[in-house]
DNA sequence: TATTAATATACGGATAATCATATATAAAAA
DNA sequence: TTTTTATATATGATTATCCGTATATTAATA
């Protein structure tokens, strides 16, 4: 299980940080949709993602080519009130603004909310 | 100012988690008492205060030979809930129960909880 | 089967974090 | 003034983190 220490490891880098977040507010993206809304590069997206999957903070799914992350909805109950806080720290911090209708204008598959 | 994942660095190391969240309950604790109440080498402390300090989550005030540390009351909105949280995850996780009546009676000086 | 798209991981380098130990500094006490 | 107490910092070693680049893997498509 997760330490409270882990657990703030997880939230003390700003990509990652802002991978939860957009997890936080779409629920469940692939790489690919990150990647674009964050404009970083792949390797850079897929390493924090793993990180943050061997932590348990986030559960991926693979959906034919695509690799599907969430927020691991079964975290141990002290997580919630500090995601949902962090949450609200960083819109209210950084200018932490993606576009995501233009994203969706890119959107390739239906099920998908950004591109890839 | 402090960013959000600053702030989660600060509390991604179990030692800063401790001092965070002894100060926090007894509001102001000279180094010596949370080497005693921690039983942690002064360095380690020191070392630990001055990167929270530094970083502005800590204010220190020297009385005497000694200095006190307590957090910063001027801190930006959003880390409040953070911190309260972020205590209630420490003490709902790990046995973090120091015994702070033991440490009492071994105080020398009126104004403190805890001994140096 | 060959190619493309999406994702993961290995590698090497750069930087940062952490610690134990030793030493410096500052204030109080003897 | 010498010593003691409390605290800070320097040093060197070890380990961790982060990144760009290159490559491997997996699934879909031509």
């Amino acid at each position: 299980m997760i330490s409270p220490a882990q657990f703030f490891k997880c939230l003390s880098d700003d990509t990652r940080l802002r991978c939860i977040t957009l997890l936080q507010q779409e629920g469940k993206l692939c790489v690919c949709e990150l990647t674009t809304a964050l404009e970083l590069s792949q390797p850079k997206i897929s390493r924090h993602l793993a990180s943050l999957r061997q932590c348990g903070l986030l559960l991926d799914s693979r959906e034919g080519q695509w690799v599907f992350y969430q927020i691991n909805p079964s975290l141990p109950d002290w997580t919630t009130p500090l995601l949902v806080n962090a949450l609200q720290a960083v819109q209210s911090t950084e200018s932490f603004k993606i576009d995501l209708q233009r994203l969706k204008k890119m959107a390739n598959r239906p099920d998908s909310a950004l591109c890839c």
